[in-house]
DNA sequence: TTCTTTCATTGACAGCAGAAAATAAGGCGC
DNA sequence: GCGCCTTATTTTCTGCTGTCAATGAAAGAA
């Protein structure tokens, strides 16, 4: 990332103080012992991590009166003041910027959305920054500080050098977006991946949390995957990973935007399922919402269509487990809405399709609010303000 | 892996030793200066951690008059004296044990193979404790110590225990293989996965080298995939990981002795052929051999079954590199030797399904010379060396 | 011979983390 | 209320690793 324009420095200078600061905000308040059994250090290191990043305000101590033990003297905990620094989370859509301030816990304070006319980088980024700026005043009447913004997009982003290198949904290609912004707004920013990004926040404030090796997989419009294995977000040396949407299920199944037939998303995205609810049942159907009730009605075609979509996504997520052998899946995404529609052939599909042992992984579902995206989006820009260097 | 019984101890103390240590393995002789920098250290740590590697004979030093640069002192190289100490490969198969003598340099001095007439842990054990000693006595001959040992096997094996949790193709659950052999050999073992193994040797010692981010896949009886992610090898939260041979590829085709329809290894691993090649023919086929000889004369149905199997392989490698877009996939195994039949399909499938940015991933073929696999596992067991704590 | 250039080594030094010992903070039994 | 027991946390000291800046080495060039 380019330098931050002007940032408060987070007294963590070390990797370890990092780590540990990270544990923390991610498994809730903890004693210091409990912490460097965590992080495999000594307790004495914890005391020293710690102490710095109390003076500064991030950490707080304090007791927990319910559990204290019978014996030995009563542990102190240590938690994340989430009010000590707030971030700001853009989305960008292909029809609307959607803004998030959140707390230094990643908890959401204010939500709001613009609608988008113009998808050129130019008119995008004007948007982008009145959000911003919307939001910068709510931050002012709550007294704290906005530390860090991100902004997630869809396609290849180069988040290391804050480059948009191609999104085919905004027709943009190569653009500087991350120093574009922080001109524009005055805040240093990441940009990333969307669906990365939704990973980010599920790793560090989510499902993910503790685990090593897991996958998100978001159904909506599009069908995506962010996949975490040894403990880090798979980027893909090109830029590009967790195309679980292009997985194909059955080529002999029905054409995709990408060129092939019969790929998760063509069966199971938004726009499959309006096209093949309307041939079936003869209905002009015009969105989601329209197929959705159909379905919900109980139109057998509209019915068999959703069943197809999670046999589909089942398929597509016993090939990540396959693969991968994660330790649980995440299924999330605007599509949830239909989960009662084809959760049975979800996970049927998948028993059926996951090899030996990767049969084991734990599958959860997790609502989509629709300001999780961007509130993925600040967790990115969280995790640039605590490891600077980070990726 | 449990404490090797007797072990020259290996002058690396810390990460940062073994780091440099293997980066001169795997990186060819290099001056201090280029190490300094692939490790990203300085020149001065790289002198301290190379003086007693170098005093305990497992590196050393020499000129390159070749390319001497017009300016300036020379530089001394420094390469890893493979001569130093010796290690043996094990590889055991459904009906034969393989066995590698190698250098530290992973190069093959000998090889042997045993046939196994019985599967079960107690005769296997005995097979390979006599392949060492045979090992054992070549090794003599050359005045090296044997200083540690592996040994791979198909399923799923926990490398960190030593433990075959379950090989379905011996008909093994929970053998302790590394205590057991260590016993029986008096040398240090590990165990680990066969398709691991082999992907350990590659990422050390072959194609892999200097790549964070690749896979293997291995074309024969079953079809496998090791998979290198963030610079590690993928083991999997459950054990199993890289089950590329039964990522399904076409739902409509033939049954997969694993239970689905159209699975990669159905249509693409030997048993398959070997059928496919005789319905297509009418011929009785009995081997691979055979299914090959037929294709290779231009029958067409032999042709046809061959052509469709390497739709799939390239089907099942555009998947992994869609979900974690690697730099390169290394097709290798014994299938190979058909690769004239089926390489353009291979590639045309994978060109076809991979999506967007995952296309420019580098395709690259190896053959795999029948003693490869338990080089895999000498490689695993030098790493065990080098890094005692390692994975 | 002396310079210049690049590679390598040295020795002083700073910073981090671990070990052990000391200290803190409760409850408990008397 | 006092001393004891247990567990949590801090302090102090120590070792180690890696960086820095200066120095030495080994060529070819002037």
């Amino acid at each position: 990332m380019s330098p931050p324009p002007s940032a408060e420095a987070f007294p963590a200078n070390t990797p370890t103080a990092a780590q540990i600061f990270t544990t923390v905000l991610s498994e809730g308040p903890l004693t210091r012992l409990d912490l460097a059994r965590r992080a495999g250090l000594s307790a004495a290191a914890v005391t020293k991590a710690v102490r710095p990043l109390i003076g500064a305000g991030y950490l707080v101590e304090d007791v927990d009166e319910d559990a204290r033990p019978a014996l030995g003297r009563p542990a102190n905990l240590v938690r994340v003041d989430g009010g000590r620094a707030l971030f700001i989370g853009i989305k960008v859509t292909g029809d609307e910027i959607i803004g998030v301030l959140t707390d230094l816990r990643c908890r959401i304070m204010v939500a709001r959305h613009l609608p988008l006319a113009d998808r050129d980088p130019g008119p995008v980024l004007a948007s982008a920054a009145e959000l911003v700026r919307e939001l910068l005043t709510e931050a002012d009447g709550l007294g704290v500080r906005v530390v860090g913004s991100g902004i997630s997009v869809s396609g290849d982003v180069d988040r290391a050098e804050g480059v948009v290198r191609y999104s085919p949904f905004l027709g943009w290609r190569d653009v500087p977006l991350a120093s574009l912004a922080a001109e524009a707004t005055g805040l240093p920013v990441t940009v990333d991946n969307d669906v990365r990004a939704l990973t980010v926040a599920e790793q560090w404030f989510g499902a993910g949390v503790g685990l090593s090796d897991f996958a998100v997989v978001t159904v909506g419009a599009g069908i995506g995957c962010g996949l975490v294995v040894h403990g880090k977000v798979v980027a893909g040396a090109h830029g590009v990973a967790g195309e679980i949407g292009h997985v194909t299920v059955d080529p002999a199944g029905p054409p995709c935007h990408c060129g092939n037939r019969g790929c998760v998303e063509a069966i199971a995205g938004d726009a499959a399922l309006v096209r093949q609810v309307g041939a079936a049942t003869g209905t002009h159907v015009t969105d989601v919402a329209q197929a959705l009730a159909l379905a919900r009605q109980g139109v057998p075609g509209a019915r068999a269509a959703y069943a197809r979509a999670g046999e589909a996504i089942g398929r597509g997520i016993a090939t990540v487990a396959n693969l991968l052998g994660p330790e649980r899946v995440i299924i999330s995404g605007e599509g949830l809405a239909a989960y009662d529609l084809f959760a049975e052939q979800i996970r049927d599909a998948f028993a059926a399709a996951a090899f030996g042992s990767a049969a084991q992984c734990d599958l959860r579902t997790r609502p989509l609010p629709f300001e999780e995206w961007a509130r993925g989006a600040a967790a990115t820009a969280i995790q640039s303000f605590i490891r600077s260097d980070a990726y």
